[in-house]
DNA sequence: CACGTCACG
DNA sequence: ACGTACGTGACGTGT
């Protein structure tokens, strides 16, 4: 049977615009939404084969199905300027091309689809971003609906319709009569969703056997169907798809073109379009005009298995990882390389040929890489069996240093911010990563990048592969312990309270709690009618409620249960690890963050809470090496202070919360009571946030006036620590950001603005970036250096875990001692400064023994 | 998807 | 008079 294509043509345009990074000609004409147009249109053309080709445009005024419509409040929102310039010049290359365009008075183009779709002998591809259009599946017609950009099609047949929907075909329009459209003004049953539209489906099949048997459905949704039946029927009557217009169409006016003409080049020419140019797909009449061709992209090939004999040793790749394809160009001095991430994801086919090439490049050290997140990249390579043994620039990275004033950007938008588009090559990534290099040196950060940043890179993807054993036997015993006590104080909750209610809902429990037992030492707060049940408050009531107490119990309970227990399940793997990641470009100190799971916060304050900790194991002949640096950031406020006091208790090794105490409080140091040193102790804390009367007095819960009292004292007798601090906030104040000890930059916009809070939290973030992210710098230091270190000295020892201040290795118990003192070394001797950097090791078999 | 809550440094 | 300690991530509820 012969092929016939339909081109939705004004979703797909609009698809295409959204999909596609903004860019215009040199002279400023938008061309984003024809580029990914035509691009689809070659990839359905290479695809598919098609015979038959049309593309069906909607025209600009109402049409009819809307218009019977008219009571309803139109939602869709008008087309945005940049994208409604392009319809036009996309009509006119498309006639040039010789593809048959339908567009009509009066019809919609989803009307036009399926109208034609039924009225040819052919087997019919829809191509759609609407999901109206499902509806035209069958024996003869396949939609291809546009998931997510312009690529990645989900590809619907009569075969796997039912699988992929849960409906058939027919159904959709049953379904949309009911939940709704309201992208398409359709209205459906007020009331009525989709989950409540489907169940009622599976049943009755369609919308007229739901009122056939109206009896039947229960309560309000009876209610509901009854009042708004007619409604129900008029979307029923919008949302069929009319597949029999009056179309004056001839399929021998649709024959899809094979080649294009020199027109078709003059307006690629204009459109600026360079990759479309070098393609093979004009004829033999348009032969290439030379100054239009000054680009140096020409493809080697669109099939990477045949690489290997043209790529040279020692080269440079660009590399993007794509919806789909694989490609690679050269302009002779680098190589552009796009792959498609499913094809190093899909098992069971064999690609061996392609992942040959792919290793001839990422596994030789000589090659070298630019990719935007390497790490991510090697995860990919890895599931492909892939080593990444090249050297690499990674534009993320980059990218998180110096553009520390934007919020973290996509691949897409970092390219686009440069002026580039990776949809035409990924040579933008090069190029943007250039540009990036550039303003790294400008900014005084290319060595925090070389040195720190990058290498970094490599070890946490190796901490990623490592992963951490969890003890499954240990686990469910504790879950089963936690989750018994769990219920056991939930119902003596209830029970105190004579009525069963979710705790968990923090707005069903301060009912119960202010309204119910009418507790009233707690109050609104103000233009608010909410009452806070926070365990900071609820605490301050256990001795007056006794079941208050056992609120806390059953959520700390319901915390550890559902969190760290029930939340790793599904992560831990065949093979009992688990394996978190490590963002490098999350936080805005330059911490690290964990995530899926979060392995940095673990409990450990609360000693039954820190049995957690025994649940991840060293495996088997392996013991876990544990080593935190003491008072990190509190040395280096010694340090960036250099007040002389703190530098030298730290030289002295003197314990630093019962010194500062000793001179807060005014007595000799042997007079220190317990009391004393925690106060001091939450006051350096308080200094390293860029303390306020408020915070040290809600944390120590004293009076404003007594916290305020000990930050005077403290500066009184720390002046220096005092300059510091102001210098930091008037650094802040000049440049709009403040740095740290390798540069690392943060811009802190709120210290200029007019708003006092804002303000405040602008000069205590000034005052706790240096430290936060200093210590930050120095732990990512250690990490690189230590890995070096394991790896030099041909170590099976690996670093599996890093919390802020904290790394921790898993080593054979032969090795242990040798990675230790390395582990130590490394930290302590990370940077030199003026008072030393002390570290505490401790081993063990599990993480609990190793603390 | 925002919010409240709570786990960590 | 106002509303406040720095930096994260995950879960459950309720809109």
């Amino acid at each position: 049977m012969k092929k016939l294509v339909l081109i939705d043509g004004n979703s797909l345009l609009n698809r295409a615009f959204y999909a596609t990074p903004v860019f215009t000609t040199s002279s400023g004409m938008p061309t984003n939404a024809i580029f990914g147009f035509v691009k689809l249109l070659f990839k359905i053309e290479s695809d598919v084969k098609p015979d038959y080709l049309i593309v069906a445009f909607d025209m600009k005024a109402p049409t009819f199905r809307h218009k019977m419509y008219d009571g309803y409040k139109a939602t869709r929102k008008p087309m945005p300027e940049d994208l409604a310039v392009q319809v036009e010049p996309l009509k006119n290359l498309l006639k040039a091309m010789n593809v048959a365009i339908c567009q009509q008075e009066g019809i919609e183009a989803d009307d036009i689809l399926g109208t034609l779709s039924k009225k040819f002998n052919v087997h019919s591809y829809v191509y759609t971003g609407d999901r109206d259009s499902y509806q035209l599946v069958d024996e003869k017609t396949d939609v291809y609906f546009t998931k997510r950009g312009v690529s990645d099609l989900l590809k619907l047949s009569i075969d796997n319709f039912k699988t992929q929907i849960g409906l058939d075909p027919s159904q959709v329009v049953d379904l949309k009569s009911l939940m709704g459209d309201s992208s398409d003004n359709i209205p459906g049953v007020p009331g009525i969703g989709e989950k409540t539209a489907l169940s009622l489906l599976e049943k009755y099949s369609t919308l007229d056997g739901i009122y056939e048997n109206i009896e039947e459905i229960k309560g309000a949704n009876q209610t509901k169907l009854k009042t708004n039946k007619e409604l129900a029927y008029l979307s029923y009557k919008l949302a069929t798809i009319d597949r029999n217009c009056n179309l004056d169409i001839n399929l021998e006016d649709c024959v899809a073109p094979k080649k294009y003409g020199a027109d078709v080049r003059k307006l690629f020419t204009e459109f600026e379009f360079k990759s479309f140019l070098t393609m093979n797909i004009f004829d033999g009449n348009s032969t290439v005009n030379e100054t239009a061709v000054e680009y140096p992209e020409k493809i080697i090939c669109q099939k990477l298995e045949q690489i290997e004999p043209v790529i040279a040793k020692n080269s440079l790749f660009s590399v993007v990882l794509e919806e789909d394809g694989a490609e690679i160009y050269t302009d002779g001095k680098q190589y552009s390389l796009k792959i498609a991430n499913s094809l190093l994801s899909d098992e069971g086919i064999n690609w061996e040929e392609l992942y040959g090439a792919l290793r001839q490049i990422f596994s030789n050290p000589e090659n070298k890489v630019i990719a935007y997140d390497c790490k991510s990249l090697m995860h990919d390579l890895k599931n492909a069996d892939i080593a990444f043994e090249c050297d690499f620039e990674d534009l993320l990275i980059a990218d998180y240093l110096c553009d520390y004033e934007t919020a973290s950007m996509t691949l897409k938008e970092v390219c686009g911010y440069y002026g580039y588009n990776y949809e035409f090559s990924a040579f933008a990534v090069s190029k943007a990563f250039e540009k990036v290099l550039n303003s790294l040196k400008t900014e005084n950060m290319l060595d925090l990048y070389e040195n720190i940043e990058k290498p970094l890179v490599k070890v946490l993807f190796d901490m990623e592969i490592a992963g951490v054993l969890v003890s499954s036997r240990d686990m469910d015993e504790l879950a089963k312990q936690f989750r018994e006590r769990a219920e056991d104080y939930k119902w003596k909750v209830f029970k105190a309270c004579d009525k069963e209610f979710n705790i968990n809902s923090p707005m069903q429990l301060g009912d119960v709690l202010y309204n119910d037992l009418k507790i009233t030492e707690v109050k609104k707060k103000k233009n608010d009618t909410k009452y806070t049940t926070s365990a900071e408050v609820l605490e301050k009531l256990v001795d007056k409620y006794p079941v208050v107490a056992d609120i806390l119990k059953y959520r700390f309970y319901q915390k550890i249960t559902s969190t760290y227990i029930d939340g790793y399940r599904p992560l831990i793997r065949k093979d009992g690890t688990i394996h978190t990641t490590f963002n490098q470009t999350i936080t805005t100190t330059g911490r690290l963050s964990s995530s899926n799971p979060n392995l940095q916060n673990i409990p450990i304050r609360d000693e039954e809470g820190k049995e957690l900790r025994r649940i991840f194991v060293a495996r088997e002949g392996n013991v876990f090496i544990d080593a935190d640096y003491s008072q990190i950031e509190l040395r280096l406020l010694a340090h960036f202070s250099g007040c002389k006091e703190l530098i030298e208790a730290y030289n002295q090794g003197k314990d630093i919360h019962a010194t500062t105490a000793s001179q807060v409080f005014g007595v000799p140091f042997e007079e220190v009571t317990p009391k004393m040193r925690r106060s001091a102790k939450a006051v350096n804390f308080g200094i390293i946030y860029g303390i306020s009367d408020f915070g040290l007095a809600k944390n120590l819960n004293i009076s404003n006036s007594t916290a305020k009292e000990y930050i005077e004292k403290y500066f009184a007798t720390y002046s220096s620590v005092k300059e510091y601090m102001d210098k930091n906030v008037e650094f802040a104040k000049e440049h709009g950001y403040i740095c740290t000890l390798t540069g690392r930059k943060r811009v802190i916009p709120e210290i200029k603005s007019a708003n006092y809070n804002l303000r405040q939290f602008g000069e205590r973030a000034s005052m706790n970036m240096p430290l936060q992210g200093s210590s930050a710098d120095i732990i990512k230091i250690a990490m690189v250096n230590v890995a070096k270190a394991l790896k030099e000295e041909g170590l099976k020892t690996k670093l599996i875990l890093q919390v802020h201040d904290e790394l921790i290795l898993e080593a054979p118990e032969e090795e242990a001692e040798r990675a230790g003192k390395i582990l130590k070394d490394a930290m302590e001797n990370a940077v030199s400064l003026k008072v030393p950097l002390t570290v505490e090791v401790h081993t063990g078999k599990n993480w609990y023994d190793a603390k």
